[in-house]
RNA sequence: GACUCCAUCGUCUAACGGCUAGGACAUCAGGUUCUCAUCCUGGAAAUCGGGGUUCGAUUCCCCGUGGAGUCACCA
């Protein structure tokens, strides 16, 4: 087995890329290179009524903003007429192949089936263990429409066999078809490749993932603020884990690259969770330097609030309050709608809100406040900062009643029922502003 | 319908045939807390059913049940 490990992946521009796609490119890619294999691109692009140019485009684009990189191709099955037309006279000619009954399209053209020579095929699956099939269901199945119009089966067997493909790693969904191209494979005189079959990836309703299951290609991915890190993450641990009892949740692409291996494949189904994903993107968010975090902020904001956020004090926001709160960065886009940002830029309209704490008469807040706003003063420009508030804060206001001190105060600075601490927002206003916001009320 | 594949907490999963079936997400309760979020602690929660094989089955075999996939001149 000392073969050079050559994997493929072979999508039909008819569409773009779906998670399932994702993932059969993700398992090919992580085993090619695991094993220091290759792994080839190719458009099949046999169906002209389906195939579509700019869907290649969209293709390659989400392998790309993904980081997915091929060794070679990409190749297109529709350049490549004349040698699917080869292997079909030669099948022919040999008699495993011949023309049959007119073809439907009223071209006059007869269609080419395969013979079949109605055998039980047996394969060994990586994952799944042998797998036997009486291809004599399939009966002489058709493998070109015409001479010059080949089909799937056909065009498929051919390539894989001149490009070296050493394993096949795909969707359970071509299990049934297996058996078909090797049979042609044999009659076409090509060595068998492995096979492994990939567990489906299942909506919510245990059904072939598919449109109607709602985000399912990369851009809406995108859309709703997923890292590719995340996506990678997760899609990974749905049919994979790296065995041996361990326990480990967060792997970088690297980790999967090394640890990845067929025999951790499961073959059960898995059904797709937004939930998890959300948790693992948290993960991964939090990872992302000041300053990648900080990009992908700015390509969710509004313009106008981005035009705040490109300071000191946006960056303050992204540290000390998005990065805890947030698991996808959509989610700040809710937030500056819900007018979450907005008093750290404005300050808040207080009428009809209360300020006071409970019970707590106007008497008791206003002389709380006189006395906060004092201990606040005495603090430098400099260390105004959450922790140092707090720390100066935090016993006299015990003695108080927290609420009595901490309700007023983050209540004047945000003018919102629920906040971030006052702290925090003290530090994020900053010393002038906060004792400004609370002068109104002394 | 025929053929094929699959079957552990709600979900993703772990467990050379051998401790009280482990973890993560979600959920619930408690703690920290003026609120929200975070964080900490704890709880509930699973081997589809029936037969075998075995000293011993989640694990191996058979049957059943359930789910899914494929049955195109789509890929």
């Amino acid at each position: 087995m000392n073969k050079k490990i050559i994997v493929r992946f072979p999508p039909s521009p008819t569409g773009n890329l779906h998670i399932g796609n994702i993932r059969s490119f993700l398992f090919n890619y992580l085993f090619a290179k695991k094993n220091n294999g290759e792994i080839y691109l190719r458009f099949e692009d046999t169906d002209k009524e389906r195939s579509e140019k700019k869907y290649e485009e969209i293709i390659l684009n989400t392998l790309k903003t993904l980081g997915l990189d091929f060794d070679f191709g990409p190749t297109w099955q529709s350049q490549r007429i004349e040698i699917y037309q080869k292997a079909l006279e030669k099948l022919i000619e040999n008699k495993n192949a011949y023309f049959a009954e007119e073809s439907q399209d009223g071209s006059g053209e007869k269609v080419i089936r395969f013979k079949n020579p109605n055998k039980k095929i047996k394969f060994n699956d990586l994952i799944r263990g042998e797998i036997e099939i009486d291809t004599s269901d399939f009966g002489d199945f058709v493998i070109a429409r015409s001479l010059e119009n080949p089909i799937y089966h056909l065009t498929v067997v051919v390539d894989d066999i001149e490009s070296e493909i050493s394993h096949i790693i795909r969707g359970e969904d071509h299990i049934t078809s297996t058996p078909r191209q090797i049979l042609l494979i044999e009659a076409l005189g090509g060595e068998i490749p492995e096979y492994a079959h990939l567990p489906l990836l299942v909506g919510s309703d245990g059904k072939k993932l598919g449109k109607r299951h709602g985000a399912v290609s990369w851009p809406e991915f995108e859309k709703d603020g997923y890292l590719p890190e995340s996506l990678f993450n997760y899609l990974a641990l749905l049919g994979w884990n790296p065995g041996g009892g361990e326990e480990q949740e967060f792997f970088s692409k690297e980790e999967l690259m090394e640890k990845f291996s067929i025999e951790n494949i499961n073959k059960s189904p898995a059904k797709f969770s937004y939930e998890k994903l959300d948790s693992i993107n948290k993960y991964w968010m939090s990872r992302l330097s000041d300053e990648d975090y900080k990009k992908n902020v700015f390509n969710f904001l509004s313009e106008k609030m981005l035009e705040n956020f490109n300071s000191p004090k946006g960056q303050k926001i992204i540290s000390l309050v998005l990065k805890e709160r947030v698991s996808k960065f959509s989610e700040i886009l809710e937030m500056e709608k819900a007018g979450e940002f907005d008093y750290f830029f404005q300050k808040p309209n207080l009428e009809n809100i209360k300020i006071n704490f409970k019970d707590d008469g106007d008497e008791k807040t206003k002389k709380i406040l006189k006395e906060l706003y004092e201990k606040l003063e005495e603090i430098s420009e400099e260390n105004f900062n959450a922790k140092k508030i707090k720390e100066i804060l935090w016993d006299w206001s015990g003695e108080l009643g927290r609420g009595s001190v901490l309700h007023p105060f983050r209540t004047i600075l945000s003018g919102a029922e629920k906040s971030p601490d006052p702290f925090v927002l003290a530090e994020i206003l900053e010393k002038e502003e906060t004792l400004s916001r609370l002068k109104n009320y002394l």
